[in-house]
DNA sequence: GCTATTGTTCGTTTTTATCGAATCGAGACG
DNA sequence: CGTCTCGATTCGATAAAAACGAACAATAGC
């Protein structure tokens, strides 16, 4: 039988990439987190982690358990929202998936014009896969994904991608990684520490292609599916990162980060994914318009 | 946070009715049990058990806490899965989803022929309710579903269905129940205990219907989403419940029941439903090509 | 080569889960 | 109506687990 605190206490450490972090997210300490780990993988048969230096590093397996943890907290955060407002009100509410690439500020300039229809709707975001939302979506769980991607056509699903917007793309870093580099953008990104997204997110081939067209080859040293937990990862100076543009000032401010230069070459593109070829649900309507005009190049 | 220690108590109990039972299963005294599910509510202020008399049953909470709980553990079970054959050869089973509504035998015997082909093929059963089966068939992850009825309409998934055969319904029933029934069939079964298929069966609403219009009243005493619970509960003795005829031959051994009667005017359907519109998986082929044979008339 | 940081090991303490014995309540039965 | 049985429950004692403190090992940065 799983052990599913053992499964939660694994899925904290591999969150934050730290048995140290984990411990401190859990009110526990470092050494119980360390035991309690060593146990769980003991008992699976499989090693979750491997021990590069005093640094940890999800193995294959860790990864993919990392996955079905994902699946299996979500669902018990239902469940415990499920039996908590069994008595509220069932009011119908609009229900937006959004993809993990998705990044969270980006979110929510887009959805900011439900909350201000003349009719209050109640707001239910989920963050998931693209490939898991979709699949929501096709039963009718949700009723729209926002993802940086249209639909994927091997999902066989009948859903309408509608283009929300586009814009390029800024990189910022903390001034301590700022400060050594040397020459003009984007030459300065050469050998420089660089966080990019994860296997899910659209914008990592685009980006990795522009960097080598360029001759440009940094020291990757981080992978993030989440872009909150790669600025924030930035913000400590982990590396430099990159931010689509409609989010740059803000980042900048809130991670207290500099700009290191930006370009229009590589695309950061969001898409309202729905099962209505034609946006009838007023709120999902009134997203995509909103999106229009927060677009505009005049405000990049 | 959840605990999903009790969780799996609760769900135990919830499954086999009482205390005493899952605590046997669960290797676990019962008063330990009865300790631990009164934790877990109070936890989570609901109650998930109505105490009526020395009997235990599920409140409408605790049904939706149930179907929460089977999905984390059976995300659990694959996970545990996953983990064991990571190693193991990366042979593509044959990923079959069967609806809750499709009687087991029934599953089994159109699944059978998959097994003979010429290439062994690794059969990777998930139950479900359609609904979750549909939506994982339309992300790849199933390469069929079995199931009562074709696609419904409002999921938005490309999938084809492929009727594999249809027949009509007998009514089954212990002894002791059936003996007290007086008159012909039909009519002996007006105000006769009756267990019925659940909300999710597409058999439901036409047998409801037919006894309708027979004017027949019974008593339903129980409603089941699984067809071999209702079976066992059938062979109890709790009441007349109705079988797929195919397998009513096979249900009245296995179970010790007898036939009051049989009706073509319900007609059990089964379908197997795939993202493709031409059956290649060679699996899927064979299991639609046996299917129209198992199911000629003068089988039944 | 120091030093701060990060993870681990070991024995002890605290918390949680479990059990045995006894109790309660509902239904069955003479 | 009492009595018996069965299932759930309460309570204090006991066992198992999780968590901690202290000490240690390894590494990256200075």
């Amino acid at each position: 039988m799983l052990n599913y605190k053992h499964l939660h206490y694994f899925r904290t450490v591999a969150k934050t990439g730290a048995i140290n972090r984990a411990a401190e997210k859990l009110h526990l300490t470092p050494q119980t987190l360390s035991g309690q780990i060593s146990a769980f993988e003991t008992r699976l048969g499989v090693d979750l982690f491997r021990r590069s230096g005093r640094r940890l590093e999800l193995t294959d397996a860790g990864r993919t358990a990392l996955t079905y943890a994902d699946d299996i907290f979500h669902i018990g955060a239902e469940l415990e929202e499920a039996l908590q407002n069994r008595d509220a009100a069932p009011v119908h509410p609009f229900r937006v998936g959004i993809a993990d690439a998705v990044p969270k500020a980006i979110a929510y300039q887009l959805l900011a014009p439900a909350l201000t229809l003349a009719e209050p709707v109640k707001l239910v975001c989920k963050e998931d896969r693209l490939e898991k939302l979709a699949a929501e979506l096709s039963i009718h769980r949700l009723d729209m994904v926002l993802a940086d991607r249209p639909l994927p056509a091997n999902m066989d699903i009948r859903g309408y991608s509608h283009p929300l917007g586009e814009c390029g793309i800024a990189f910022l870093a903390a001034a301590a990684v700022a400060q050594p580099l040397h020459g003009d953008f984007p030459g300065c990104l050469d050998s420089a520490p660089l966080l990019i997204p994860g296997e899910d997110s659209a914008l990592r081939v685009p980006l990795l292609r522009w960097l080598e067209k360029k001759g440009i080859a940094p020291r990757i040293v981080g992978e993030f599916d989440d872009s909150a937990l790669m600025s924030a990862f930035g913000q400590a100076g982990a590396g430099v990162f990159p931010v689509p543009l409609t989010t740059a000032r803000d980042v900048m401010k809130q991670y207290q980060v500099i700009e290191l230069g930006r370009t229009q070459d590589i695309r950061e593109r969001f898409f309202a994914i729905s099962v209505e070829r034609r946006l009838s649900h007023p709120a999902v309507l009134a997203v995509s318009e909103a999106a229009r005009r927060s677009f505009e190049p005049g405000k990049l």
